[in-house]
DNA sequence: CCCTGATTCGC
DNA sequence: GCGAATCAGG
């Protein structure tokens, strides 16, 4: 495979896009992530910013000879567009935060219930889904990929928190079990009004 | 183990 | 210029 304008194009876009290189390298095809990584570079457009990776501050080579034109820092300014969240501060000096909450007390001995409304579920996918907590790899955010249950167990403001981790259904976000309880089909939930 | 980008270096 | 192998890391 080779570099056609149109390809490069497509590299370009999709990199400034934020995609990742084997994403790049799935769509062009003909190619591996390598590759595209490698052209991405010779291109001069390395550094994306918001790629979630550091970068490799290695050790600088002895070679005093110019071996490397470092690229310039190109201004690509075009970025946005997939940023719709924005960012709220989290830093609340002090102050205030007057009556915001009720303040969801956390009695250490009080377990709170589970994060979705388990209530008119069917009782064989509470069955499945808790048998799958048991085995739960407790997997850190970092460690979510599209193989692995996102379902979040445990609660998320104290350190027992993580997701599933179990091996994700191909295409869903969940494992089996919790794939279950996340699509609860029309006839389940059905007929049991509210 | 899954994934990410970065770098090296023979071709 | 190209990209597999390798590295470094989440």
């Amino acid at each position: 495979m080779t570099w056609t304008d149109e390809r490069v194009e497509t590299l370009k876009r999709m990199w400034a896009e934020g995609q990742s290189a084997s994403q790049i390298a799935k769509e062009l095809g003909g190619v591996t992530r390598n590759a595209v990584i490698g052209k991405v570079h010779r291109l001069g457009l390395s550094n994306r910013n918001a790629a979630g990776e550091t970068a490799k501050p290695k050790e600088e080579q002895p070679d005093t000879s110019a071996r490397q034109a470092e690229a310039p820092a190109k201004a690509e300014a075009s970025e946005a567009a997939a940023s719709p969240a924005p960012e709220k501060a989290a830093a609340e000096p002090a102050a205030a935060a007057p009556a915001a909450q009720p303040a969801r007390k956390h009695v250490p001995g009080q377990p709170l219930p589970p994060q979705p409304s388990a209530n008119e579920i069917s009782p064989e996918a509470l069955a499945k889904a808790s048998e799958a907590e048991k085995l739960a790899r407790r997997i850190s955010l970092m460690e979510l990929t599209e193989r692995t249950c996102k379902w979040p167990l445990g609660d998320p403001a104290t350190d027992d928190f993580y997701f599933c981790g179990l091996a994700a259904l191909p295409g869903k976000p969940y494992c089996e079990a919790h794939t279950a309880l996340a699509y609860q089909p029309m006839s389940a939930r059905r007929d049991r009004k509210r």
